[in-house]
DNA sequence: AATGAATGAGAATTCATTCAT
DNA sequence: TATGAATGAATTCTCATTCAT
């Protein structure tokens, strides 16, 4: 039997788990059925069930995968000692757009996930990644504040929210967005392109004001 | 018939669609059975199809009851000549905030519809809400700008982003937010007040800074 | 929801259970598809599991049914002061094969039950008939001993084991035992009427030999 | 082509023939499924269809092998000038519950089989088996009875039926007869011991009664 | 000879809705 | 108006078998 724990995975599995991936994005958990996966990803119903088990444990696969993609690797930047702790405020915010906006997808399915307050199975993992993302942050900010360079009274966990809900806002929203300023019939590359530069700038700008003394 | 265009409802009618939407928010439209709803209710199953035709119309009919009560109501303030427009902007931060307080579990609902890109009976609904909203903040920047208390070059798509973003993220994910900041034995309510004072004077700090020269 | 636990069963319901029973008994319960059972009942597929639940608790419903009206009376006879106590044990024999011949098919499917030595949600119904039994039994047994009508050495399990086994086999193989004697072209009701007197003559025989001393 | 007429089994074909035995006696089968008997016999799963082409064939080989040496082999012990003929009879008890208990499985699968009253692979089987034995026995007992030896009137069916159903119910419900008499201590071997033992003493003594004079 | 991968058919169950009253 | 009963369609998952190697 294929069930994995922790494998690279097989070719089908991958084309399955990124439809799902899809699907789960567009019409959520419970609107996406074991068929409408296999159909997108060109396999076999059953093969689904043979490979993950069940449509929940695929569902684990998949932030087990791109879970560990998502956690913001802060470390390296974080022991640069060039960098102003400014400019690596800086750093984070590009990285954290990089990552949602490359894995749109999936962090359209964990933001739907963080609604449900009953347990399930992505709980624990999201619970794990956002402690570690706060750590992080928080290990930034307070050297930022030893430099001197940083404010004394910053709410890490409301900086935070102002990053990741602003980001998560504007792309899963993003039909809305483009529709109501007139952005339709830019490409979805040329968009991506162009919020990101402004959305960069604009958290900058507000993470600026937030963090340091001018 | 008993279909609704435009009616007041029954109480039967209004148990019905405040069981909906805290089953909606908590589980999503697909992962909620209209036989949760009835038992959630209270009321029999026959009921729901009978009063709203069939679980998408009674969604409908959700969007079109609280739907109304989201929309931003400035227009007054926008008219008030006492008020400077940074206490313009900050009334608008507070309105915001206490609708989504208030109206949590039907923003949840809304979150979740957004992220749909197939048009759904939702669509339309969400389109012109936040299409009247983007205007009537357009006119509060606008008026502020020419009163000369605002900067010129401010991205109203994005600070409405900011806004709505971050106040989301924080509602949508306050089970994680709680457990993160270790305020677990808070009850409801003191959470609420406490976040609420919290968020409303980092977003006006957030504001005055992308807003004003100072 | 209907779900049932003593209860009245409808006319449906009793119509599917009588359906169950006697597939169960032919084909087994795993040999049996909901399908089956509902064609057999001519009910709609999905009435099964409305009504009971799942196959499995239709088995249960099944077993607390017909469990009941298998269990020996045995109370009032062994009250009776006019009767002997092989007249006793003659009464015995009767009235467990009556049972057993009435309820033929609900016999088969505890045989097929028994087997079972992983714990099935029949089993602990199986366990408190059989003890009961075999206290009725033992009962009737002492108070021939007491009464010197009987001899001393009883195994009242193997005594037990020669009515039920026996009685059991000629049941569940009769198939086969009208084939090898030439008996098929006797009525059901005929063959019945046939091998229950013989049986029970025979039964008779090997009891007297075994309980009395002559 | 690995498909099987009449053969040598090999080694991995023994392995699948010996769990599925024990699986089929113990869940039906229906209730087991060919992954199950892979798992069991520690093969790959392909391997049962591949030698066995399919689990019906499986089946039908497993009654093939089995079905011969469960058959009463009394023909040597029948032409002994030496032994009295009820000395015969209590040979056939013995035999046969030794080859019952030997191969308590295989007897298990074939008691759930002959309650199929649907013409099955292995009913015609079945069907020769029970009409070679009882050939044997009734020889058995005419012999006694032209030598004075045994009564006349004597039902053959009924007497097979007596140690065949005795025995059959002793083994396939000894889990429940164990439990009721405080054997659940006794191992196997011991158990399985001490129970043929008694119960050939029991059902000597019942044959003794029902062929002789005295 | 042997097997991992794959699959179509069918399993049990749940679903939203409708019917009869 | 209100509801218990009923149902067809769709759900997820398992099955025995076969294919490609």
């Amino acid at each position: 039997m294929p069930f994995i724990f922790k494998m690279e995975y097989s070719e089908k599995q991958i084309q399955i788990m990124e439809a799902a991936e899809k699907l789960f994005a567009e019409k959520g958990f419970d609107g996406t059925s074991v068929r409408d996966i296999s159909e997108e990803a060109g396999v076999n119903l059953a093969m689904i069930s043979y490979y993950f088990g069940s449509k929940e444990k695929l569902m684990e696969s998949l932030f087990l995968t791109r879970g560990q993609s998502i956690t913001l690797q802060l470390e390296s930047m974080l022991q640069n000692k060039e960098m102003s702790s400014l400019q690596k405020a800086y750093g984070l915010i590009d990285s954290y757009m990089d990552k949602i906006m490359r894995l749109q997808c999936f962090h359209k399915i964990m933001s739907r996930e963080q609604m449900a307050n009953v347990k399930g199975a992505t709980t624990k993992l999201i619970h794990q990644l956002k402690k570690k993302n706060q750590e992080l942050v928080q290990q930034l900010i307070s050297e930022g504040q030893k430099k001197g360079e940083f404010r004394k009274n910053i709410d890490v966990p409301l900086l935070m929210a102002t990053l990741i809900g602003t980001t998560a806002h504007i792309v899963t929203t993003q039909h809305y967005y483009r529709k109501l300023n007139n952005l339709e019939d830019l490409s979805d590359d040329e968009f991506e392109k162009q919020i990101k530069k402004k959305l960069s700038n604009h958290l900058k700008s507000v993470f600026k004001s937030l963090l340091t003394y001018e």
